[in-house]
RNA sequence: GGGGUGUUAGUUAAGUCGGUUAUAACGCCGGCCUGUCACGCCGGAGGCCAGGGGUUCGAGUCCCCUACACCCCGCCA
C-alpha cells in the first residue's frame, strides 16, 4: 500500500475543490473538523487553513478503509485520496466546497488527538485563560487563521509598497544603550561587561535617524519593539512597528507617502476606497473637544469648554465652578441628547465609573422645555444668565441631559474623554464591524513641543527631544516655552492611535536651545544622546519620519476586540505567557555569570 | 500603586431566600444507524463549586484575604 506524504502528494487544499473538479482523483490533508457516522457511511469534514471538504467513507465501497474511518476523532489529522463526487442536488451552501465531496479510496490517519480541551470551532467563547494556554489550538480555528493570514498579507503588502517608492529595508538592533526617560526598558544583563546592560530598543528612533545622516534618504523597516510599561487592550510588551523615516521632506510628504500605504491596505485587504487626503486636526482643537489626542469620530457628543464662559460669570453663583476655574482648572460639559434616555440609576452608575478615574463627582443637569435645569446640584444657585449661556455653548434642547467635569485639567480630559466613547458605546453610535462601519482617519497635528511636568514643575519634551518647532516659534523657547509648537503628528483611526512621527530637529544650535529649555545641560546631553549630537553636526540632512502601530492597524483592519487577537503568541496583562509559563526562574549559575542578584524575597 | 468585572464537570453556562443527592447543553466512553452536514437514537462516566480563613446547626450561595484572567486610571516621549 502506498505510504502518504512519501508517495502520495497533496494535490489541493481544503477549500480548493468545485463542481469543474469533478471526476478528479485528489489528495488532500487536514484535521478532521467534525465526523457524523451513520454506520455504512462515514462523513468527515476535512479542515485545513484554506477551508473545510466533506469527505465520505462507504462501508460497501472500500470496508477496510471504512473500518480505519470509524476510528477517526475530532481533531486527528489526516491525509486522504479519493474522487471527487458532485453531490448534486444536496449541496451544502454554507461550504465553499458545498458542491463536491471526496469519495475516499485512501485513508491515513498522521496523529491521533486526544479529547482538546475546547471545541476547534469558529465559535470562540472560551475563556481567554484557557485560549492562550493552549494558544497552537487556538490559533487552529478558522478566525485566527485568517487574521493571521491578513497579518502575513498586510506584510507583504507593505513591502511592496515601500519597496516601490524606493524605500531600503534597513535592520536595527534590538540590544541597544539604556537612555533613561521615556518608556521603561527591558534589561539585557552583559556577560562579558560586568555590571552594565544592553536595553532592548523600546524603538529604532535614532538608529532611524543616523541612517538619513549616512544618506540611506528613505527607510523603512517591519521591526518588533520592546517596552516594560502596564499592558492594556492595545498594548502588549512587545510589539510590531512600520517603521519610517524619509531625507528632505516636509510634513506633507510624510503624510502622503503613508496615506498612500494605508490607502493600498485598505483597498488590498477590504476593497474598500478611503477618500484622500485624511483630515487633520490640531491637537489643541482635539484636546479641546474629544479630551484627548485620539479622537474616535465615528460619533458626534464634543465636549464644550466653558471655563471662559464661567470665568466672565464670576462662577455665575455656582462657587465650586468658579474655585474650579480660580485654582487654574477647566471646566467642560458634554450635551447627552435626549434619545439617549437615561435612567437616574444608569447616571449614577456613570458617576461611579468616573469616580474610577480620579473625579470628584459626576454634575448633571436636565434641561427643561424652558431651558431650566433639573436634577442638578447647580439648579438652586445658578445665574439665568450662566445657565442660559451653558445651554446655548451646549446647544442643549429640551430633554438633553448636560453632564460637567471641572478642576484640574487633566483629570477632566480623561474623564470626559472615557465619559464620551462609553457613553456613545452604550447608546449603540458606534457602528459595527462588517456593518458598513466607518473608516474615521485622522492626523492629529500641531501639538506643543513642551508639556509642564507637574511634579517638578520643569518643561519636559512631551514626545521626544529630536521634534523640530514650528520656525516661527523657535524665539518663545527661553521666553515662553509652552507657546512652542512643533512638526509632531499622529495618525488616528477611530479612536486608536495607529501611528505617530515628527520632522526631526536637524540643527544643532537649535537642538541645545531645547535642551536648554528641558533644563538638560550640555554634559548630560553629551553623555545621553552624543552620539547623535555628533552626527548632526556632521551634514545631517532635514528628516523626518513615522511609526505605526502594525498590530493595531491588524487588530481595526479585521475587527478584531483585542491585540491579543492579533499576535499569535500575545502576553496577559501581567506580561505572562501562559502557555509556556515565561518570564521564569533561572539557574543560579547563569544569575553568576551575568553578574545578577535577585533581590527579590520570595 | 488604585478602581471595576469574573472564576461551578473537558468546554459553555444555570444554580432562587443559606437547606439535605449541584443541573443542562456540547464534548468524552460504549452500542445502533448508508446521505449526514449543529446528523439521529439508546446507555454511561465525569465536580477540591479557583485557593485559604471566617460567620452559621448548615455555605456553591454571606463576610475577609490571596491567586489568576479581563477592562480602566496612573504609566506608555
Amino acid at each position: 500500500m502506498p505510504r502518504f506524504i512519501t508517495e502520495i502528494k497533496r494535490t489541493h487544499s481544503c477549500g480548493q475543490l468545485t463542481q469543474d473538479d469533478v471526476g478528479k482523483e485528489v489528495v488532500l490533508f487536514g484535521w478532521v473538523a467534525n465526523r457524523r457516522d451513520h454506520g455504512g457511511a462515514v462523513f468527515v469534514d476535512l479542515r485545513d487553513r484554506d477551508g473545510l471538504t466533506q469527505v465520505v467513507f462507504e462501508q460497501d465501497v472500500r470496508p477496510e478503509v471504512h473500518e480505519t474511518a470509524e476510528k477517526l476523532r475530532l481533531e486527528y489529522c489526516i491525509g486522504v485520496r479519493g474522487k471527487v463526487v458532485s453531490r448534486g442536488g444536496n449541496v451544502n451552501p454554507k461550504l465553499k466546497t458545498g458542491q463536491i465531496e471526496i469519495h475516499a479510496g485512501d485513508l491515513e490517519i498522521f496523529n491521533r488527538s486526544e479529547p482538546t480541551p475546547f471545541p476547534v470551532d469558529d465559535q470562540i467563547d472560551t475563556a481567554e485563560e484557557k485560549r492562550l494556554q493552549y494558544r497552537f489550538l487556538d490559533l487552529r480555528r478558522a478566525p485566527l487563521q485568517r487574521t493571521l493570514m491578513t497579518r502575513a498579507r498586510v506584510n507583504h503588502l507593505t513591502r511592496n509598497y515601500f519597496t516601490g517608492q524606493g524605500f531600503l529595508e534597513l535592520e536595527t538592533p534590538f540590544m541597544v544603550k539604556y537612555t533613561p526617560g521615556g518608556a521603561r526598558n527591558f534589561l539585557v544583563p552583559s556577560r562579558l561587561n560586568a555590571g552594565k546592560f544592553y536595553a532592548l530598543a523600546e524603538s529604532p528612533q535614532l538608529f532611524k535617524q543616523l541612517y538619513m545622516i549616512a544618506g540611506f534618504d528613505r527607510y523603512f523597516q517591519i521591526v518588533r519593539c520592546f517596552r516594560d510599561e502596564d499592558l492594556r487592550l492595545d498594548r502588549q510588551p512587545e510589539f510590531t512597528q512600520i517603521d519610517v523615516e524619509m531625507s528632505f521632506v516636509s510634513q506633507d510628504d510624510v503624510f502622503e507617502v503613508m496615506e498612500g500605504l494605508v490607502r493600498t491596505l485598505w483597498k488590498e485587504v477590504l476593497g474598500v476606497d478611503l477618500p484622500r487626503p485624511f483630515p487633520r486636526m490640531p491637537y489643541d482643537e482635539s484636546m479641546a473637544r474629544y479630551g484627548n489626542d485620539k479622537p474616535d469620530l465615528r460619533f458626534g457628543m464634543p465636549h464644550v469648554v466653558l471655563t471662559e464662559l464661567v470665568r466672565r460669570h464670576q462662577g455665575g453663583g455656582v462657587p465650586l465652578l468658579l474655585d474650579a476655574v480660580n485654582a487654574k482648572g477647566i471646566v467642560k460639559a458634554m450635551r447627552v441628547p435626549a434619545s439617549a434616555n437615561l435612567s437616574r440609576t444608569e447616571i449614577d452608575k456613570l458617576e461611579e465609573y468616573v469616580k474610577g478615574m480620579g473625579a470628584k463627582g459626576l454634575a448633571r443637569a436636565k434641561v427643561n422645555e424652558g431651558g431650566e435645569w433639573t436634577q442638578s446640584p447647580f439648579a438652586k444657585t445658578i445665574t439665568p444668565a450662566l445657565r442660559q449661556a451653558v445651554n446655548e455653548a451646549c446647544g442643549a434642547q429640551a430633554g438633553d441631559l448636560l453632564l460637567f467635569q471641572f478642576g484640574k485639567e487633566s483629570t477632566v480630559h480623561t474623564v470626559m474623554a472615557n465619559l464620551r466613547v462609553h457613553l456613545a458605546k452604550r447608546m449603540g453610535l458606534i457602528p459595527e464591524y462588517g456593518s458598513g462601519g466607518q473608516w474615521q482617519f485622522l492626523w492629529v497635528v500641531d501639538p506643543p513641543l513642551f508639556e509642564l511636568d507637574e511634579e517638578s514643575g520643569k518643561w519636559a519634551a512631551a514626545h521626544h527631544a529630536f521634534t523640530r518647532p514650528r520656525d516661527q516659534d523657535v524665539q518663545y523657547l527661553e521666553t515662553d516655552p509652552g507657546r512652542v509648537y512643533c512638526w509632531r503628528y499622529d495618525l488616528v483611526l477611530n479612536g486608536f492611535e495607529i501611528g505617530g512621527g515628527s520632522i526631526r530637529l536637524h540643527d544643532p544650535a537649535v537642538q541645545a536651545r531645547v535642551f536648554q529649555a528641558m533644563g538638560i545641560g550640555e554634559e548630560e546631553a553629551e553623555s545621553k544622546f552624543g552620539f547623535l549630537l555628533d552626527a548632526l553636526k556632521m551634514g545631517a540632512p532635514p528628516h523626518g519620519g513615522i511609526a505605526i502601530g502594525m498590530d493595531r492597524l491588524v487588530m481595526l483592519l479585521t475587527g478584531a476586540e483585542s491585540l491579543r487577537d492579533v499576535v499569535a503568541w500575545p502576553k496577559t496583562q501581567k506580561g505572562t505567557d501562559l502557555m509556556t509559563g515565561a518570564p521564569g526562574d533561572v539557574d543560579a549559575k547563569q544569575l553568576r555569570e551575568l553578574y545578577v542578584k535577585s533581590t527579590h524575597e520570595k
